[in-house]
RNA sequence: GGCUAGGUGGCAGAAUGGUCAUGCAGCGGCCUGCAAAGCCGCGUACGCCGGUUCGAUUCCGACCCUAGCCUCCA
């Protein structure tokens, strides 16, 4: 029975569609005003883990994921670059697409871009300032009365007295309350502008996800999620925006990932400590390494990234594939491993256990490996590539991931091969001296060597 | 200040009221010409102080510490 810990109850509840059989699921993508950096590829990865799980539970799912491509900063990026705003988010939208592929995540069902649903989000708009949610400020913009929603602060656990108590924003003199927040912004001179019954503007951007979702899966579905970051303001608002226009509830569980850390602070563009998917990809043996490391803790706690941590994520991915090289297909999974991992997947998402079980199958492989037990193998190797690719992990080839190493190479396959056959002669001629000098001159150059039974050398890039 | 998560062995990281997490690193053994890989085995881990209990890392309370949110943010 599958389990998800609900942000709004704060304890894990079993999922009940609002249609059986079927999962709607939102969550907030990225705005494109720069490349990904980890922490979106974290939420990126555990959301597409979350979406494999629920489908290969029998769920049919409608994944949608949408992209901001209109907001101050993509136009204060764009100005500073002399591009155009719209360039440039298609720009870094290619670029995660590329880098989204690269760690191998499955494209959503429904990619939504803000600029696409401008009539929604002015309609929606509309619906919020003749139910009395809405007011248009003296300055042009359109603004959210939070006091007129009572739930305000139900997700985030706050209250409005404490939230103003503690606001460090300044008080704007054309809001209501301190806490309201922009639905729709008045164009300034040369900005990017859609008309609207307020004026040409654009819109916030908390709007743009009520009215993407609402659009796509209806007023009430089952699943929103995001980072932890977004749980306040932003989907607090979205709830305080939905519920309002629509009248009914909106979202009934919520999901929020633990962020990336640098030496325990969180990585962000304003602390300047952020890496980007294409800056980390670049140091390493495959993208699967990244992959393996974001979920090899719990999706809500946090990650503290190193490159000591990848190393160590790199050293464990290579002996999942070690134990699966050599290793007979055609085996049928075992059922006992499948059962442990789906309740590990099922007790919210515990990829770190459901990987323990990964561990567990690859020790009976490589035992069975090393006593001859072909079928056996053949059965765990099954279980290892079923199991692991419910994870997106463990698909490709394990000859050819084991000789791929992190830069480039220093000897060519073929050039190795040859290295390889000299000591193999070597060492039949019983010239040990000399084998192991090729060994050396191997182990130099990142070239380890692995002899395994019955003569045959496999060899790897460390 | 308000609110929310946490503090587990050298490192990473789960579960759990009494028995094994798991991985990386380390040590010993087997295997090997020697290695590597693999297999087997090993290490008195649960922030601090009280309480509940036959028994607490696990439940309760106080305290200390860390991180996050309260402004854009995955």
């Amino acid at each position: 029975m599958l389990k998800i810990h609900n942000s709004l109850s704060g304890e894990k509840e079993p999922l009940r569609p609002l249609v059986p059989g079927k999962v709607r699921m939102y969550v907030c993508g990225v705005t494109v005003y720069d490349y990904i950096h980890l922490g979106h590829a974290r939420m990126l990865t555990v959301f597409d883990m979350i979406q494999r799980h629920l489908r290969a539970s029998g769920l049919e799912v409608t994944y949608v994921r949408n992209i901001t491509d209109i907001d101050d900063k993509i136009i204060e990026r764009a100005a500073a670059n002399g591009e155009e705003w719209s360039a440039l988010a298609r720009r870094f939208t290619t670029a995660m697409h590329e880098d989204c592929a690269a760690l191998r995540l499955d494209p959503p069902d429904h990619e939504p871009r803000a600029t696409e649903y401008i009539g929604a989000i002015v309609a929606m708009i509309e619906t919020l300032i003749a139910k009395g949610y809405a007011y248009v400020a003296a300055d042009r913009d359109v603004l959210y009365a939070v006091r007129r929603f009572a739930e305000y602060g139900r997700l985030s656990g706050k209250r409005l007295e404490d939230l103003r108590a503690g606001a460090r924003v300044e008080i704007d003199a054309a809001k209501l309350d301190p806490l309201d927040f922009v639905l729709w912004k008045a164009a300034k001179p040369g900005e990017p502008a859609w008309p609207s019954p307020w004026g040409s503007g654009r819109p916030g951007w908390h709007i743009e996800c009520s009215a993407m979702s609402t659009a796509l899966l209806g007023c009430h579905f089952d699943l929103h999620g995001g980072g932890m970051d977004l749980k306040f303001p932003h989907h607090e608002n979205e709830i305080a925006q939905s519920c309002a226009a629509c009248g009914t509830p909106f979202v009934n569980l919520w999901l929020h990932n633990g962020f990336v850390r640098i030496n325990e602070e969180k990585m962000s563009k304003s602390l300047g400590n952020f890496f980007t998917v294409r800056d980390v990809l670049s140091t390493l043996r495959d993208p699967e390494v990244l992959r393996y490391f974001l979920i090899s803790s719990h999706y809500r706690g946090p990650i503290n990234y190193s490159a000591a941590q990848l190393a160590q994520a790199d050293e464990t991915l290579l002996g999942l594939y070690r134990a699966l090289d050599g290793a007979a297909a055609g085996g049928r999974a075992d059922p006992r491993a499948r059962t442990r991992f789906g309740e590990a997947m099922d007790d919210d998402f515990n990829t770190p256990e459901a990987l323990a079980v990964l561990q567990g199958v690859a020790r009976e492989l490589n035992s069975a490996k090393a006593a001859g037990r072909v079928a056996d193998a053949a059965e765990q190797a099954a279980s290892l590539r079923e199991l692991g690719g419910a994870l997106g992990l463990l698909q490709q080839e394990p000859a050819v991931y084991l000789k791929r190493g992190a830069g480039a190479p220093v000897l060519e396959d073929a050039e190795i091969d040859a290295l390889v056959a000299a000591r193999r002669a070597a060492r039949a001629a019983k010239d040990f001296a000399e084998g192991d000098r090729i060994r050396e001159r191997l182990a130099a150059i990142g070239i380890l060597i692995e002899d395994r039974p019955g003569g045959a050398t496999q060899w790897r890039r460390a």
